[in-house]
DNA sequence: CTCTTGCGGCGCTGCTTACG
DNA sequence: CGTAAGCAGCGCCGCAAGAG
């Protein structure tokens, strides 16, 4: 024992430390000798890892964490997963066409996905479909800073009663439900941009942005109210360096004259409010499929009824399936309101 | 018939290393 | 120090066997 005065100033020489028995004062150089024929030194005990590191994930066999995802995943995933979560139920033959790979790419990269549970794919009418899982959703959700739970409920390919058969009436997604009830409608947009997109490619140009209906849709004012446009896609195509984009509407049954007006009203106030000058940097073509080719005449002679009236012109194209199947999206298979004969639909 | 998957192979890209 | 060569990873394709 030493006062800490002493121990702070005094030397090793220094008289100044005594045991708790006796009244002898010792040098700390004392102290240590004494120390060292008597007794031990004190050892440290050897450092060591007190907690052993949790067995990694794939040690443990589990799936790896959901935060692991965003690193883990290959650029050609990604961007399948966009797809695949911007058009449910997409063939995998479309899918192919849009992310410009063959068949096989297309069996790998979806057999990754679904083995990472980001992916489900389902037969449907003999055809193999894709949709997202609850985990594909929460992913592209959370990437996206958006609710999780809004994603589901729109969304979600998941069943109802996991028991009862699958069906559109069995679908937790609203969205989803939708498509998959309509799905000759769903196809036919999905055929149409993937063979767009083929055509393209094999003509030297792109199809740089393919918008499904909810990224399609604009809203606009005219007149103090809002209006607006829900097209069935919207896309952007990039040929000799010009960026042409176009509304896509694809008419699934012939409806009355009366009402063709009523579904061109919003393209003509939208056309003109000089919004898609605006809006897309280029005016936009609206690209209006048909069934059946009669009710494409009627639109035309609405068409033309009501730019006469309004004064005003709005790019439109129409054509019908047929047409298409025959001579793709950028054949010579459309048909515009000042011209009788077919023409491409660009340019 | 549709679709997957194992194998082999090619070309591109980015990084490291050896060389002048 | 700059450049060339080597290398690994990735994305992709064709072929062919095989599952459902």
């Amino acid at each position: 024992i030493a006062l800490e005065r002493d121990a702070a100033s005094g030397s090793a020489e220094a008289r100044i430390w005594r045991a708790p028995s006796g009244a002898a004062v010792l040098s700390l150089t004392e102290v240590v000798n004494i120390a060292r024929a008597g007794g031990q030194w004190a050892v440290e005990r050897a450092p060591a890892r007190s907690v052993a590191p949790r067995p990694l994930a794939a040690e443990r066999g589990a799936r790896e964490p959901d935060w692991m995802l965003p690193v883990r995943l290959k650029p050609a995933e990604k961007r399948s997963l966009d797809l695949i979560g911007d058009w449910p139920w997409i063939r995998t033959d479309h899918l192919g066409s849009l992310l410009g790979v063959e068949r096989r790419r297309v069996s790998q990269l979806t057999a990754g996905l679904e083995r990472r549970d980001l992916l489900a794919a389902r037969r449907i009418e003999g055809r193999r479909r894709l949709a997202l899982t609850d985990r594909g959703l929460a992913l592209l959700a959370r990437r996206d800073r958006a609710s999780v739970g809004a994603a589901r409920k729109r969304w979600s390919a998941a069943l109802v009663g996991p028991d009862a058969p699958f069906g559109w009436r069995n679908l937790r997604g609203r969205r989803t439900r939708q498509l998959l009830r309509n799905l000759t409608h769903t196809d036919a947009v999905h055929d149409f941009l993937a063979t767009l997109a083929n055509q393209a490619r094999s003509a030297g140009s792109a199809l740089t942005q393919a918008d499904p209906p909810q990224r399609a849709s604009r809203y606009f004012r005219l007149d103090g109210r809002l209006y607006s446009l829900q097209p069935d896609a919207f896309g952007v195509l990039r040929c000799d360096g010009r960026d042409q984009p176009f509304f896509l509407e694809w008419e699934r049954r012939a409806i009355r004259p009366s009402t063709m007006a009523q579904r061109l009203a919003p393209y003509m106030r939208y056309y003109a409010a000089k919004r898609p000058l605006e809006d897309h940097g280029a005016v936009p073509s609206i690209l209006i499929a048909f069934e059946d080719g009669l009710a494409a005449d009627h639109l035309l002679r609405v068409t033309r009824e009501r730019q006469q009236m309004l004064a005003i012109r709005v790019p439109i194209r129409v054509s019908n399936s047929d047409a298409l199947s025959e001579h793709g999206p950028l054949g010579t298979a459309w048909r515009s309101a000042d011209r009788a004969t077919l023409s491409r639909p660009f340019g």
